[in-house]
DNA sequence: GCTGAAAACATGAGTCC
DNA sequence: GGACTCATGTTTTCAGC
């Protein structure tokens, strides 16, 4: 985002709603399985799909991880104070290094900045907290917030 | 999560961490582009993923939506204070039912309820806050923190 | 922007260590 | 148990409309 023009948004149709709102569930669906829904061809889906890449409608594909099954099971969200905004920048730079930081936002509010991090245990998360975050230079102070249990997650309403 | 019990973690090799990384980057990878890279066969891959799903590790496939292409330019986390706390499963029953409320959250700490929220505009928000949630029975007050920018966002690590 | 056909790939069954 | 081969159906590409 280096600019602040507003593009037009892209014209997503029926067909591209029905292919999206198939796919965004399961991204190894069978296209032709998607084609006979819709009663085209697999190749027009084929195409529309990659029409919706191009547009950036669809940042790509992801097999989703089980964080419990690899071992995480300390969800946190942090709001993140900085002694000046000026800092914001470079502790963005240092967070994108610690792994466990699975998201980072730029917010206004009371923080300036909020992550989700994804630790083994609470104890992983202490360490992290002390030995990583208040480490790094900027962070003025942190506020947690423990997830004890996602109830649910989904995506942006597709019509 | 019926239960208390703590299951062991399933055995993750190497083979299955290479498979991990290639498949939670792009989940249209042809698997036999991954069987090449990992020097097996298709067959062992398309296995092995079969096996990942079936142990839960994971827990399926998804193409990404950019919410800002659907017209959602709005992105706010918002913790949730509730008059008591048996009102709990009722307020995330009613959430459940508004689509712009994509991720909720059982926290601990200053909030009970953690929600994130997508919408067209700050007054699509605005209208949320006013007309949705200040009206769901055992929600006392809320506070929002809104996303001026996504700094990144990212999946578990994998060894 | 869609179709149809050909080449590459996914998937499932059966087989071999 | 885990990987391989083979057969069938699917994805992907591209010429043609």
């Amino acid at each position: 985002m280096n600019d602040l023009h507003i593009e037009p948004l892209p014209n997503i149709d029926e067909l591209d709603e029905k292919i999206l709102k198939l796919i965004t569930k399961n991204a190894r669906i069978p296209f032709l399985e998607v084609a006979r829904e819709c009663g085209v061809s697999g190749a027009a889906i084929h195409q529309r799909v990659q029409r919706l890449l191009n547009l950036g409608v669809v940042s790509g594909s992801e097999f989703i991880v089980n964080p419990q099954k690899m071992g995480y099971f300390t969800c946190a969200y942090m709001g993140i104070h900085l002694e000046k905004a000026k800092f914001h920048k470079q502790v963005v730079a240092e967070l994108t290094k610690i792994p466990e930081v699975v998201e980072c936002h730029y917010v206004t509010g009371t923080y300036a900045i909020f992550i989700k991090v994804q630790t083994k245990t609470n104890k992983h998360l202490k360490k992290l907290i002390d030995e990583d975050l208040q480490e790094i230079e900027g962070i003025a102070s942190t506020e947690t917030f423990i997830s004890l249990e996602m109830e649910f997650k989904r995506q942006v309403p597709i019509k």
